[in-house]
DNA sequence: TACACTGTTTGTAACGATTACAATGTAAGA
DNA sequence: TCTTACATTGTAATCGTTACAAACAGTGTA
């Protein structure tokens, strides 16, 4: 199915023009197959052993392109670096504040909330984004520690 | 009215034994008043007149503490650079995407998403983060450009 | 009042993520 | 094949943030 989903967005990109290269290919293959919201430097060690030669800059300049594309989603957390997740369904993200994981759940969106805020604010809603922060059921057994 | 929050605001300090100095007095105050959700570059050039000889360090360290001791909320959006809110009650904000002019807006709280999220993820939930993105009316009101 | 202790500020250097830029490479069309 | 436009690469630069050491209070005690 991911394999469809690899189609898909290879479909999108090159319906807006974009050239398809083999650094691009492996970045959005590497992306939809990741589930941990890799950072671009994540990213860039991954394809090292493939693209001995692909640089830092050519990682940034496509998360940018696919991020214009809406292919992906950057999520800036508290930590120094970015995160990036390649888009599928609506879904929002929890966080773990002890060891940084984050895991997908599903919700049937907020509507409401956009509706209220566009009304109280006179904003044009476009989006939202919603995280919930806590601790993931790993860092539970352990004992708590004072941050 | 900003008085007392500011006078709360030391109290609360001063009793987990923080010291309270001048550029921490001018630091809380001036993000008291603020409507702008600032930087920290912000609030140093702010005062900058008032104390010639702060350090960008000093302002850092203090949004530091005040972030521990729970008074202010770090906001990290796409920007390059952190925003900070000094926290009141439980708001959200809409943040217009094409000047960057962020809106605080009430609502009556998500705990059902947390319930779900703590149930589907195992997750002991601690708190939640939500921000719309739209147009503000100022900029509705130009001519829509292309990002 | 003098002294020691502890927390604070300051200045600067260092770090690390991200971007800008110029040079080189490569795909597609005429 | 030639041209053109887009991509990649490598590196230098930028900029927010932090680490660290030195100078500075404020407070309590003798």
């Amino acid at each position: 199915m991911s394999e469809v989903k690899l189609k898909d967005a290879l479909d999108a990109l090159k319906s807006t023009g974009v050239r398809i290269t083999p650094q691009r290919h492996a970045i959005l293959e590497y992306m939809i197959h990741s589930t941990t919201h890799p950072t671009a430097d994540d990213i860039y060690r991954a394809l090292e052993k493939t693209f001995p030669n692909m640089s830092v800059a050519t990682v940034y300049n496509n998360l940018r392109v696919f991020r214009k594309a809406g292919l992906v989603k950057e999520l800036t957390y508290g930590d120094s670096s970015s995160r990036f997740d390649f888009v599928t369904n609506d879904h929002y993200h929890i966080i773990c504040n002890d060891c940084g994981k984050i895991v997908d759940f599903h919700y049937p969106g907020l509507d409401e909330v956009e509706h209220l805020a566009s009304h109280v604010t006179g904003f044009q809603v476009d989006y939202h984004r919603l995280e919930i922060y806590g601790t993931c059921q790993g860092c539970l057994g352990k004992t708590a520690k004072a941050q």
